[in-house]
RNA sequence: GCCCGGGUGGCGGAAUGGUAUACGCGCAACACUUAAAAUGUUGUAAUCGAAAGGUUAUGUGGGUUCGAGUCCCACCCCGGGCACCA
């Protein structure tokens, strides 16, 4: 018998599922949509990882369950194609990123579709493709104008001998990845987006969502929202006050002194003349520190006195106003009232600065910190609450409830060639006049916010929320979108830090589009994460160009209804996709205010030793490799027969082998199958597994329990080979079941030797008869005493009446019960029956 | 330190509170072969035993239960995330 020529195969189906187009998701069908959708990969020069291919095949199989199902299936893939490797590659060899982009597209397209994936390939997108980008700068524009986006001075990271902004990933141990030189941090302006904005609704929308519980805790925590009060606190000698975040207003009586963060505005002010040199001091000395020894002296406080003093609204008592690194000024409010008998941190810098300790609350240990809640103390007429209503009670006396959240804005500036240019353009003309206007508004109104927005809403043809923000930037109009990435000599960052599109004079020097002054084109470019932060929305509509996608595709296709990545994107692309969802929901151009409706997470695959692939330790997998040993078949089975999907599990090369021979034998059975003529009808046994199986790989599939959907196929393909030949639909039913994991196999046996003509892909998946099912008899266990001390078989149905005979016909059984005294008799139908001695 | 996972044969792993170790790998013996590979058959947690059979095992120690890998308490170890967040 012929073995199975998987190579052949693969040339064949993929050419003819391409040709029929049986995986092109059709818009508004009738049917009922199913949007799956994998991250789509980052094309590197090293191709296609192992990892790739677990994430893509699970979904994969669900996407053809769902066809199977008679679901119109939406399955796109496209390319994150911009990114630091192909710049990086470029600033070495002067390769224009766009080649090496292009070149790796067309390898991972290659691999994707050896693979076999059922991905609608008309629908391909690529975030370089400056028709794409289009709409990245557009919804970029759409936050810039309604004030989302603003410019603000940053460190970043600067590697002096390679002149080169450096991500943070790029930075080793505070040194230059590439060339081992020490980072220096350079300041500059960098373009911002307040996704803090939306930290309540991205915390509150997670209740609407079916996430796994880790991917939302994780970013529960990431938002890090804290409810507590801003406390004012007047300053000795001087008109001005110091406002502390506290999450513990019940303990304001035990604050003996404040401390603020270095680089706290308010000490310009503050500090007598001869505390001057010390503070300044301490100040340059925090400045110096990078984050890595931030973190290394994280258990050892220091601090200085500022010289001044504050007045606790609580006590009425004066209390010293310190200085420490281990207050953070983008937390709060920069500065914190210390209670050192209830927190740690307060308590250590007490301890070594001899600052008074008062305990304020009952429930410590004399001389020790006591963080917990309980009765206060020492609170005057506060005394006797408990912290709750105490907390209530002084926030309403002494300040106002406030909630601070951990998240920060999003740094949206790259100094970098290889991304989407900020289409913006900077016009002094037009600064002066927004200055002017916003000037205008604030003398106008004193009052507030809201009115200001009133009244800039009026004059929105003049201004719109962001120029307002950030006076002399200027959208660039739609009708001249995109703004294309030029062509440029040199891929490396400027001297001045600034990207390399500052240097192309004829580039940068722009016409304003408001007032047609002269006027210089942003040059910062986007970060990685803009492209993929909507690209899900593209594929619905991808060749659109007078808008990102049609409005009744995007009701149609969105929300996605599955979409499985990474764990290590769940506090990046995860949470950024989630921000410009709900912000493109606001101004009314998506349907929907979440765009997954469900999120799973894969496991990693690591390498033969259990140890993270990596090419230093030279135990990457090549997916190549073992497609051509093994066939795309058994390289996606094995993937799925590993381990649980979602935990991290070692390659084997011996166990991709052992699923070389399960699709061997599997072949091989059904071929033999077809050949036999005059089967005889399946007995009761085998039909009843063969039920059971469907049952099991489905419900296996749904819950992403691969391994064991795989397991199962591989005991009924144990059980029928005992079994001999059976009837042609049993066999159709097998490859069905199969077909998901190897698709060209069992596509292969379903046309050319079942004889179908259309693909096992649009055969309607097998359902199970729960009757069939149902077990005649049944094993039951015996034990005694609670040890198991044998088996009997009786009828499914059988009463504990007749379990009981039928141990008393057993020897064995019988012969353990002589003697003992039997206290009662548990049994449990279809399980077990225990005799219980007293 | 805090928040998630997880700890079961030589290995990957399976197991609605009810026969622990399914399935696969590896290993061993046998068959086929001049031989090897491939394939097939059988066996394979440890331990005592010739066998029948017994005993002990799901990180450790307790508990609940007729019965615990599974539930509860305490602890140890491993992986991931966050980390001076007031």
């Amino acid at each position: 018998m012929e073995p199975f020529d998987f190579k052949t195969s693969q040339e064949v189906w993929s050419e003819t599922w391409e040709k029929e187009g049986i995986y092109n998701a059709k818009d508004f069908s009738d049917a009922k949509k199913f949007y799956c959708l994998v991250e789509f990969p980052y094309p590197s020069g090293e191709g296609l990882h192992v990892g790739h291919p677990r994430s893509y095949t699970a979904l994969d199989i669900i996407a053809r369950k769902r066809r199977m199902e008679g679901y119109n299936v939406l399955f796109p893939v496209g390319w994150d194609a911009f990114g630091l490797p192909a710049e990086n590659y470029a600033i070495k060899t002067g390769t224009h990123p766009r080649a090496t982009t292009e070149k790796n597209i067309n390898n991972f397209r290659r691999q994707l579709k050896e693979l076999g994936f059922s991905f609608d390939w008309s629908r391909e997108v690529n975030t370089t493709d400056p028709a794409y980008y289009k709409w990245t700068q557009w919804i970029f524009l759409q936050l810039f104008k309604q004030g989302l986006a603003y410019k603000k001075k940053m460190f970043i990271n600067w590697c002096p001998k390679d002149k080169v902004g450096l991500a943070n990933e790029e930075v080793v141990n505070g040194c230059c990845e590439r060339c081992g030189t020490p980072v220096i941090q350079r300041e500059r302006e960098q373009w911002m987006l307040k996704i803090t904005a939306y930290a309540q609704r991205l915390l509150d929308d997670l209740a609407t969502v079916d996430y796994p519980e880790r991917v939302k805790k994780q970013q529960e925590e990431w938002i890090g929202r804290s409810e507590g009060a801003k406390i004012k606190f007047r300053i000795s000698n001087f008109e001005s006050e110091i406002e502390v975040f506290t999450t513990r207003p019940d303990t304001l009586f035990g604050a003996t002194f404040l401390v603020v963060s270095p680089e706290h505005p308010i000490l310009d002010g503050i500090v007598p003349a001869d505390h001057r040199d010390a503070v300044r001091a301490y100040q340059e000395a925090a400045k110096m520190k990078n984050e890595l020894e931030r973190t290394e002296l994280q258990k050892e406080k220091t601090g200085v006195f500022s010289g001044a003093y504050a007045t606790n609204p609580a006590t009425g008592k004066e209390i010293p106003i310190w200085i420490a690194d281990y207050v953070l000024m983008t937390y709060g409010t920069g500065a914190i009232m210390a209670v050192p008998a209830h927190d740690e941190r307060d308590f250590a810098f007490a301890k070594k600065y001899d600052v008074p300790i008062v305990p304020v609350i009952s429930g410590g240990v004399d001389g020790a910190c006591y963080q917990g809640k309980g009765v206060l103390m020492n609170s005057g007429a506060f005394d006797g609450m408990e912290s709750d209503e105490a907390a209530k009670a002084m926030t309403k006396k002494f300040g106002m409830p406030e909630v601070q959240f951990k998240l920060r804005d999003w740094v949206f500036s790259r100094q970098r060639y290889w991304g989407e240019p900020i289409p913006l353009v900077f016009c002094p003309q037009c600064a002066q006049e927004a200055q002017s206007q916003t000037n205008a508004d604030k003398n106008a109104d004193q009052r507030g916010h809201i009115q200001r927005e009133s009244a800039s809403r009026q004059r929105l043809s003049a201004f719109s929320e962001g120029e307002l923000l950030n006076p002399g930037w200027v959208p660039v109009p739609d009708d001249q979108l995109p703004v294309v990435l030029p062509e440029v000599e040199k891929y490396q960052t400027s001297d001045t830090g600034d990207s390399p599109l500052a240097l192309i004079p004829q580039w940068v020097e722009t016409t304003c589009p408001r007032c047609g002054g002269a006027a210089r084109r942003e040059t910062d470019t986007m970060p990685q994460w803009a492209g993929s932060s909507w690209y899900y929305l593209r594929y619905t509509d991808p060749h659109n160009d007078t808008a990102f996608a049609d409005k009744g595709k995007l009701a149609y296709w969105t929300p996605v209804d599955w979409y499985n990545g990474g764990m290590e994107h769940t506090t990046l692309h995860l949470l950024y996709s989630r921000f410009w969802h709900k912000f493109l929901f606001d101004i009314g151009v998506v349907p929907t205010s979440e765009p997954y409706a469900k999120r799973t997470s894969h496991g990693l695959i690591l390498g033969e030793g259990g140890e993270k692939m990596s090419k230093s330790r030279g135990n990457v997998v090549n997916p190549d490799v073992m497609v051509n040993e093994f066939g795309a078949d058994a390289f996606r089975t094995y993937e799925m027969f590993m381990g649980p999907f979602e935990d991290s599990t070692p390659w084997s090369n011996n166990g991709i082998l052992g699923i070389e021979r399960f699709l061997n034998r599997a072949w091989k059975y059904v071929l033999a199958c077809t050949k036999e003529t005059n089967v005889a009808p399946l007995d009761a046994d085998t039909e009843r597994m063969v039920h059971k199986t469907i049952r099991k790989v489905s419900q296996d599939i749904e819950t992403m329990s691969f391994n064991t959907a795989v397991s199962a196929l591989m005991i009924l393909l144990n059980t029928l080979e005992a079994h001999g030949p059976v009837p042609r639909e049993t066999g159709e039913v097998f490859i069905r079941l199969l077909s998901p994991c190897a698709p060209f196999m069992t596509e292969e046996l379903w046309r050319h030797h079942m004889g179908h003509t259309t693909s096992v892909s649009v055969a309607p998946w097998p359902a199970y008869d729960a009757e069939k099912m149902k077990d005649d008899v049944v094993t039951i266990a015996v034990q005694i005493g609670g040890k198991m001390r044998g088996t009997i078989i009786v009828s499914a149905t059988a009463t504990q009446q007749e379990v009981e005979d039928e141990v008393k016909k057993n020897d064995a059984l019988m012969k353990r019960l002589e003697g003992i005294k039997v206290h009662m008799i548990k049994y449990v139908p279809g399980r077990i029956i225990n005799f219980i001695t007293a």
